[in-house]
DNA sequence: TCCATATTTCAAGAATAATTGAAATGAAGA
DNA sequence: TCTTCATTTCAATTATTCTTGAAATATGGA
């Protein structure tokens, strides 16, 4: 992954209307829940939840699938994970570090 | 961790100067790095830097200390891994669902 | 105290992002 | 084909964030 291809997945988590949205179809699972459906629970005007939507699905974080007059939006947690990923690389030039709360934790 | 909170830590990363500097700090480990230091290497100019610095300070995201006129900079990654539960909570509500590249595989 | 220098604050402009009603588009059943 | 309704696009406004030089502040050594 590519540092504006972080900033691009990280802006689209980064405001409230959109992480409520993309929480919410965490919660819901793979089959996901259809636009309308979305704009009810979370109290977002259809208008506005098209443009979020629309701005997950460029950053690659939700996946869409067309089913008779409904569109049915979910998470993608595939780049999600590679976003930690890049966000932990290369931690302490590669030499664990062993101190809490820290990075190096992990592969320690 | 709360929606709002979620939402300042997600901000301080979705920018690419912020992305940059944190990913230095990451790289250079617990023990931090000068402003100016991190200014040099970065190529962004001194206000912009402490600019950033203060955001990215407000959201728990680094750490500082003064030493002689420095002052060192340092990543914090118990915020980072705490975003990171708070993203996958209650995924297809608590069920785990098997499916590649979704959130359960690793409780699974 | 005085100086050198590391860092922050200020202020104003520039750039980018969010909001939403109304209109347009698209899909499927009658 | 015509109608219905789910969703998206448009457009204009509003709000927020970023940028940076210059000035202010803070630290420690001389």
């Amino acid at each position: 992954m590519e540092n504006k291809t972080a900033v691009i997945t990280l802006s689209a988590l980064a405001q409230e209307s959109r992480l409520s949205i993309f929480r919410t179809l965490v919660q819901v699972g793979p089959d996901g829940m259809a636009a309308g459906k979305i704009s009810e629970t979370t109290g977002i005007p259809p208008s506005s939840l098209s443009f979020h939507l629309k701005e997950m699905t460029y950053a690659n974080l939700v996946n869409s699938r067309q089913e008779s007059r409904y569109i049915y939006y979910s998470a993608n947690f595939k780049v999600m994970n590679e976003l930690l990923g890049f966000l932990t690389e290369n931690c302490c030039a590669g030499v664990p570090c062993g101190i809490e709360s820290h990075c190096c934790d992990e592969k320690a």
